[in-house]
DNA sequence: TTTAGTTCCGTAGTCAAGTACGGAGTCAAG
DNA sequence: CTTGACTCCGTACTTGACTACGGAACTAAA
């Protein structure tokens, strides 16, 4: 049983407990029980004796909430994003939904241009130029010195 | 003089304050002073007295690191990126940069599936569809259970 | 020349997001 | 039925990224 291998753990039985959900998270344990504490994580009945256990969606929403903070969002923020799925009011969910849209539109299109930036150093680096360096802070701001 | 006002300030002078500097980032100016501690930020030459004087390239590069921390960079990763900037050593700036690069094509690829979700969930929505909820969570989410 | 409004600098406090700890309870294998 | 690994729970500590504070120095406008 290695600790850190392969990418992508998968639960295989799909009743596990804290220890092995955190490790196909690659999550400390104590981080599941935070993520419970603030009600980010449903905590799960205790179907077999006192402990707890977990499923594959617990697991899946643990994945989706490490991506989406690697991605800039703050835990509030993924708390809204994981509202959107059970939600009810479509009123209000859709409302929510475009905000997040447009979120989620701006911080492609600064990927983007920092991509592109990057890009463009990399080739600039394999042609050999010397003093390869290129003006990456420029390629987030848009106008207005 | 509006605090927070208009998109966008700019810096008419190109020689400010500290404060002057901080209102047009729309940061704390204890955070322009952070920045220069950690060295995220160079320390201006006191020309004129011994107050400091900042330039535009000053405003761009907050601005730069905000941006970029709102995509999920960390200070230090930011401080990486800048680097690549003024970069000599090219073979290492190469590197370094298609590093960051996949970096940001996984984040690229990420708020895509996470744009497209939160699209179907807006056009659920409007069609009023009675509880519109939408499996948000499966989007960032790249097999393995 | 006064003076209100900065700026400077060091140090200390805050907040989000974990991480660690310790003792008691639980479980599964031998 | 013991034993070693794991879980539970509360509380406390840590880290990254600020944010606040306070007193001395500076600066620009009246």
């Amino acid at each position: 049983m290695s600790k850190k291998s392969m990418p992508n753990k998968t639960i295989t039985s799909s009743v596990v407990t804290i220890g092995r959900l955190a490790e196909a998270a690659e999550v400390n344990v104590e981080t599941i029980r935070y993520y419970q504490r603030i009600g980010l994580l449903p905590l799960p009945q205790r179907d077999y004796g006192r402990i707890r256990r977990y499923s594959v969606d617990d697991l899946k929403r643990v994945r989706f909430i490490k991506r989406a903070q690697a991605l800039g969002f703050s835990l509030e923020e993924v708390a809204k994003l994981l509202e959107l799925s059970d939600g009810e009011h479509c009123t209000e969910t859709r409302v929510l939904a475009e905000r997040k849209l447009a979120m989620v539109k701006t911080k492609i299109d600064d990927l983007a241009a920092m991509q592109k930036a990057l890009k463009g150093l990399v080739t600039q680096c394999a042609k050999g130029s010397r003093g390869c360096g290129c003006p990456i802070i420029d390629t987030l701001i848009e106008g207005g010195l």
